[in-house]
DNA sequence: ACCTGAACACCGTTCAAGT
DNA sequence: ACCTGAACACCGTTCAAGT
């Protein structure tokens, strides 16, 4: 396991979560075999395993690789000056950069979380941290007076966030175009959830 | 697979159905063996595909029982007289019905539903259905001047399936207990994203 | 028809052997 | 260290054989 060329290691595990994930995509996590990974990644079986240390490490790399991302979706609402509209932009910029493939690689990983322990703790931390963020933002709003005092700002941040998981769900199942349509409906009602009353007009 | 005794067909189905509910629940459905499942059921394998026709067929078994379930769950949404405090009171009823047991099933099945077109139909058609029904009880709200008539009824019944279906993945992740604390937001955001302006001040 | 359990093709992972 | 591929234990499903 411990390498004598961290660059190699790298990028050879790289290339691994890659194969892996368009397998995963293509076939499921369960009904793709190492067999079908190690072939898409051009190496052995025993070279994969050099490399990774089961098929749910693939899992684990993959996951860290969304968390990175959907932090990346997040950041700009923590410190934005209308958080509401920040958060119109958010959906959106979802929307436009979610492809079939990453919603059913998600759907898939989401799945695997649920039987390994340790995998679902980490989601479960990336969620939370997540909500801490949003939380925080949605404190700034009403400290700005744009967002409405009587809500509890974590809780309502956990709201949100299940409200984006749902989409996402439904975006799956019907495919990713409907969600575009959902939009406006989503965006409307996070307006008239966040608003202050004289606001919301 | 035509059964010259209808009775038996039915109930060892059913028992081989809540067996494999049971060891998908504690294993996973990948991770529960076809053993494992006939072991539950006091079944050898042969017989059990006497009465099954796979592994998946279980999984469509399943979700049918869940159908069922969800319809008794909205039903009386459609015809109720006040649908903000009804749509509340089926969130209640959700929450204090549903067990951890359950959010992993149900879990672990649409997991499966990715991977089996057909089933993934079967679940669209019954999302489709719901928010169908949940839309028609909105505009019935909005003939009654109670939700505010802007919102257009299938796209908001469609946000609500949403949000329901993150707060049942919140639960699933963080344990069906935090639901009933998360309840109260939701409701709050329920009530502010439907009311008319002039009853939610 | 209903039931059994051995048998088949295939899975994830390991490991002796090479370089 | 890095890589190979045969080998191991196990999987979902089938099917000849019993009743």
């Amino acid at each position: 396991m411990r390498s004598r060329d961290p660059e190699l290691n790298q990028q050879r595990k790289a290339m691994i979560l890659k194969a892996a994930a368009a397998c995963f995509v293509k076939q499921g996590f369960h009904a793709a075999s190492m067999k079908d990974v190690c072939a898409a990644a051009g190496m052995s079986p025993g070279t994969v395993y050099h490399y990774v240390r089961s098929k749910t490490d693939i899992i684990r790399g993959i996951i860290e690789q969304e968390q990175a991302i959907t932090a990346d979706l997040l950041r700009p609402l923590v410190d934005a000056e209308d958080f509401v509209a920040a958060f119109h932009a958010a959906l959106d910029a979802i929307a436009a950069s979610i492809t079939q493939d990453d919603l059913i690689l998600s759907a898939e990983i989401s799945a695997e979380t649920l039987r390994q322990p340790d995998l679902q703790a980490l989601a479960a931390a990336a969620t939370s941290e997540a909500a801490h963020g949003l939380g925080l933002a949605i404190e700034r709003g009403q400290a700005c007076g744009q967002i409405d005092v009587s809500l509890v700002p974590e809780q309502t941040a956990n709201t949100l966030i299940a409200l984006i998981d749902g989409l996402l769900w439904q975006a799956t199942l019907f495919g990713a175009e409907q969600m575009v349509q959902q939009l406006t409906s989503a965006k409307q009602a996070v307006s008239r959830m966040l608003d202050v009353p004289e606001r919301s007009r």
